[in-house]
DNA sequence: GTCTATAAGCGGATAGAC
DNA sequence: GTCTATCCGCTTATAGAC
């Protein structure tokens, strides 16, 4: 049961059978949400302010999404994928450090193109990932699992430098997803985005350097 | 200026004053705060919850602090030295394998002896950072060139591998944080936290082989 | 200093016209 | 499908007795 699946299964969202303006209206209501609820968290978004984002009425978002929760829990839908899907292919590299290399060069793109789908993840967990604890203790469990085995027997075959593999992957996503929710304070500090070719540069050699032990 | 009386200087907390009786209720009030605050983040957190935790009554809790972002600025204020501090000390140490080793490993202990101060200051800088724009801006931005500066020479020296010492930096905090504010992904995904001596080790030990190359 | 009671306002959600 | 108007609960903050 892919992870999309599991997460429809816990709500299904409401905008099922709506016609085709209503199904742009749709998507430009989930981006607005996803800009809104990745800054201000679920407590915090404002019906108002995603309305008013998206361009339209608070009644008339609510005619599409029946409540706050029912939007949120659609944005976490839409997001969830894309957030998962560079790890599950990571194998499909033959050769280990052009995989890894891969891996963390994706999640750097992700950081740089969707720091909101970063934020709002980090927030959701931060929280106690009250609707994504499923998700995590299920499929991302059993994907965390599967490519550990394969870092080890890349480890094993002298491909990788030996670590654990586990603490590896956290390392290689706190590094990453580093950039895109402390963007504030990385740009506060450098003046400088992963927008910046030669800042993205720095970071995943960097990156690239402590998971590799080269570049 | 240190950075405790820039915040102070953006807005006194009203609890100058108060008798024997009344400071300790402060504490326990910024203790039950920085709970509240550090899950539910400033808009989710609610003053009923806070007061409770605290045991006393919510119009209680006001007559100590006015409104809830005074308290808010009041629980920022008594944390923020403490995650500078670690930076700041780095210097102590003569030997730079040893310097940087001891601030991993204190980093590492924060996060697990205070993850709720980590997670305060992460919804905080992923927010936007509203109130601790100016002490990112000046204190720390100030810190970090001084301690970039003490890096690249111990690197230029041959102590340590060479590196972007800002992404090094940046790395460092990602890391160690990410155990303190990712917690529930942490423990759903291996069902094990930083209390646990032997984790606390591996999780060590990887963040040194990154920054080092080696432990 | 601490409480009960209450004011004031915000924000999610609904009613109903168009 | 979209709007204006409105309801209603919840939460901050205050009033005022003890």
């Amino acid at each position: 049961m892919p992870a999309t699946n599991r997460l429809a299964a816990l709500a299904s969202p409401s905008q099922a059978g709506k016609t085709r303006g209503g199904e742009a209206n749709v998507e430009r209501i989930l981006d607005a949400a996803l800009a809104v609820f990745a800054v201000d968290g679920f407590a915090g978004a404002r019906i108002d302010a995603i309305a008013e984002r998206a361009g339209l009425s608070k009644p008339n978002l609510l005619y599409y999404f029946r409540t706050k929760a029912d939007l949120y829990l659609a944005v976490l839908r839409r997001t969830l994928d894309m957030w998962l899907v560079p790890l599950a292919e990571m194998d499909t590299q033959s050769d280990p450090v052009a995989a890894l290399t891969g891996y963390v060069t994706r999640k750097l793109e992700y950081a740089r193109d969707y720091p909101e789908a970063s934020r709002l993840f980090a927030m959701e967990v931060m929280r106690g990932a009250p609707i994504l604890n499923a998700v995590l203790e299920n499929d991302l469990k059993r994907l965390v699992a599967s490519r550990s085995a394969l870092l080890t027997r890349w480890m094993e075959a002298g491909h990788l430098p030996r670590r654990d593999p586990v603490h590896l992957l956290f390392m290689i996503w706190a590094t990453t997803q580093h950039y895109a929710d402390f963007s504030t304070q990385v740009q506060a500090l450098t003046g400088r985005t992963l927008e910046d070719p030669a800042f993205f540069a720095e970071a995943r050699r960097t990156v690239l350097l402590a998971v590799l032990g080269r570049a």
